[in-house]
DNA sequence: AATTGTGAATTGATTCACAGCT
DNA sequence: AGCTGTGAATCAATTCACAATT
């Protein structure tokens, strides 16, 4: 079970991205890294790095590094990504039957169970798409904890609403709008546009 | 001309979303708005908010608030998404295409011109598909500055560097890899996976 | 000899609280 | 009376630097 030493928000960040990096690793049979290597690969100064994974444990070797099997296998289990995990897409519009396609997650142990969408008989070649009304049942019913909102602003909240009295517990939300959510449940957000904007300013 | 009094990354990104809801301020004809009052719309405190504010010149009126109209247009030139932004997207496979037919970015100051990508013969709609070759010619003929990078991970690297090589200055990456660019270049990634895992943790 | 783990130092971001305008 | 602008205080994150370990 997943007991939460309470990491900070972007510690969590971080591990997602060395466990990426320990896949290449595990892949190309390399053993063993210090964190100078990883750190470099991950974009990162090794001296975050070691404290990043002090927060939840010691797993070097002095003078030799981390087993990168090892490693990973230690910060699958902290993020809880060692089984499957499934997930709803509500919104099959452009973004979202493109995220619909997209099979990156699954291999890092997400899987789209199913898409709901306010329109009904909108289908998807290989999800199956539900009206609205399915939500409650399907998230109890398949212990759906993670939903991604691709739906259009101004409809954003009212559908975020909708999942969280189903007992969605945390929504990775694509409208540019700033949900409003019960403390228990958590949001991420990816908004396009505040992106742009943001590289747009940063052009000398 | 934007000069760039430095504002750190994350005010710049809190400025985007302040500019969003000055935007339906202005939609509904409000005209001056308390610190309270948007730092709310924004989901951040009234402090924040006015230290945001106070890091690139003084507009409020004490006893009153902010005059909407005002303060939305200084934070557009701040930002510099006053003028239309031309940007290139390149790799146009799922993700991407979902990109160009998203036309959420117009609205705030950003069009895809042009699209590029590896396999050749590919089209859209409307935007047109040109070949890799092609990209430097068009990056210095429409002074685009911008890109989005929607290539699979194992060729994001080499994509990139080209790229850069044909002036692109700031990079919005999709691929999950670590980029490597020169210092003046600017990348901000978008990581579906991680911003999953991230959520991952944080359910109990 | 190499490389981790970590306390101390530093740097940065956020919040407080109130003086100063309108 | 109300609300901004801001210095001071707090809190958080990062880096330094070195003792501890293999």
């Amino acid at each position: 079970m997943t007991d939460k030493p309470d990491i900070p928000r972007k510690t969590v960040y971080r591990l997602s991205i060395y466990q990426r990096c320990l896949r290449r690793l595990r892949e190309n049979r390399v053993e063993t890294v210090s964190s100078e290597a990883l750190a470099k690969a991950a974009g990162v100064t090794p001296s975050q790095l070691r404290k990043d994974l002090a927060s939840f444990g010691n797993f070097g070797t002095r003078g030799l590094g981390y087993n990168v099997e090892a490693l990973s296998g230690t910060i699958g289990e902290t993020l809880g990504t060692t089984r499957l995990q499934p997930v709803i897409l509500v919104g099959v519009g452009n973004l979202g039957s493109a995220l619909l396609r997209y099979h990156g997650f699954n291999k890092e142990g997400f899987e789209i169970v199913g898409a709901f969408d306010g329109e009904v008989g909108k289908t998807h070649p290989t999800v199956r798409v539900y009206p609205m009304g399915e939500l409650e049942g399907f998230v109890s019913a398949n212990g759906v904890k993670l939903a991604i909102l691709a739906v259009p602003a101004s409809v954003a909240q009212q559908v975020c609403n909708e999942l969280v009295a189903a007992g969605v517990q945390a929504v990775l939300n694509f409208a540019p709008v700033v949900l409003e959510v019960p403390e228990q449940v958590v949001v991420n957000n990816v908004d396009l546009a505040v992106e742009l904007e943001n590289l747009s300013y940063f052009i000398r």
